[in-house]
DNA sequence: CTTATGGCCTGTCAGC
DNA sequence: TGCTGACAGGCCATAA
């Protein structure tokens, strides 16, 4: 579900509330697995914790406290919310010192939970493979250029393989395309290096502005303050099959499954 | 190494 | 009003 404008509203949304500086004083588990089993000393290696700081790495939202992290995904349907009363998919409950508590509520349970020693964090089995954030001084458009060379798969997978860049999913990868006139289909290895550069402005760009929008809302997306993201009503071919094209006022958005999921793109404008 | 595919789950919606 | 099938923002294991 959640793409990195997501999770990232999230982590804001948490650290709003004031989860920073809590004491876990209990953890109480509704079931025993999500899209991998919990680890059996979770509540043992939480309790008595304090969370130091709530970070976001790739989709990832980790709950770091001095010793041992929280490590979460949240998958498609994944939430966090203040406890208030106990909702269908609720699946985990944090207990607070100061009397508040945190749930974490999973429909499609893709979601995934897990324990890493803090100092291990970057190197755990979740972590280790990821490539770089968007907003990182290496991802460049040379890098991009390099790191696409002679490959054959569509660009657009190679935009939504987190061992590349992170943070980018199947709608933003359909409007950074769009934003960067290149067709989702083509080759990565034939993006031209001026393409390269133009394809990194554009996604750092619709990152950043859907952040301050507070995400994009489809169906479930929300943040831990129940807040719905507004930049869906900014899409300019996401789920747009059918009419026309915003920019060229010409070309027919068309829609097909590519890299596995469906994807938006206007053939006249996009090459 | 790269790329494609299937599977994990539940909920919702369109079409009959 | 059901029922069925398709589909949904992610990721991993597996196979070719």
């Amino acid at each position: 579900m959640p793409e990195l404008p997501e999770v990232e509203n999230v982590k804001i949304s948490l650290e709003k509330q004031g989860f920073i500086g809590q004491e876990i004083l209990k953890v109480e588990l509704l079931r025993a697995d999500l899209r991998v089993p919990f680890p059996k000393d979770l509540p043992r290696k939480l309790k008595g914790q304090t969370f130091a700081a709530i970070s976001r790495r790739a989709k990832y939202l980790i709950f770091e406290t001095e010793k041992y992290s929280l490590l979460s995904h949240l998958g498609m349907t994944g939430s966090w919310r203040p406890f208030d009363k106990k909702l269908k998919h609720d699946h985990i409950i944090l207990h607070f010192k100061s009397g508040v508590k945190l749930a974490f509520n999973d429909p499609r349970r893709f979601g995934l939970l897990d324990m890493i020693d803090t100092k291990d964090l970057a190197r755990s089995r979740w972590l280790k493979h990821l490539g770089p954030e968007p907003f990182a001084e290496s991802f460049t458009g040379e890098s991009v250029f390099q790191g696409t060379r002679k490959l054959k798969g569509p660009i657009k997978g190679w935009l939504m393989d987190q061992r590349r860049v992170v943070g980018v999913g199947n709608i933003y990868a359909s409007e950074a395309l769009f934003a960067a006139k290149i067709k989702p289909s083509r080759a990565a290895g034939k993006i031209t290096r001026q393409e390269a550069e133009l394809l990194v402005v554009h996604i750092r760009r619709i990152l950043t502005d859907a952040i301050e929008a507070g995400g994009s809302t489809i169906r479930d997306y929300r943040n831990s303050e129940g807040k719905s993201g507004e930049f869906q009503t900014r899409f300019l071919v996401y789920d747009r099959a059918g009419e026309k094209c915003l920019r060229c006022k010409d070309g027919v958005i068309k829609s097909k499954v590519i890299a596995g999921r469906n994807t938006f793109w206007c053939p006249k404008c996009q090459r």
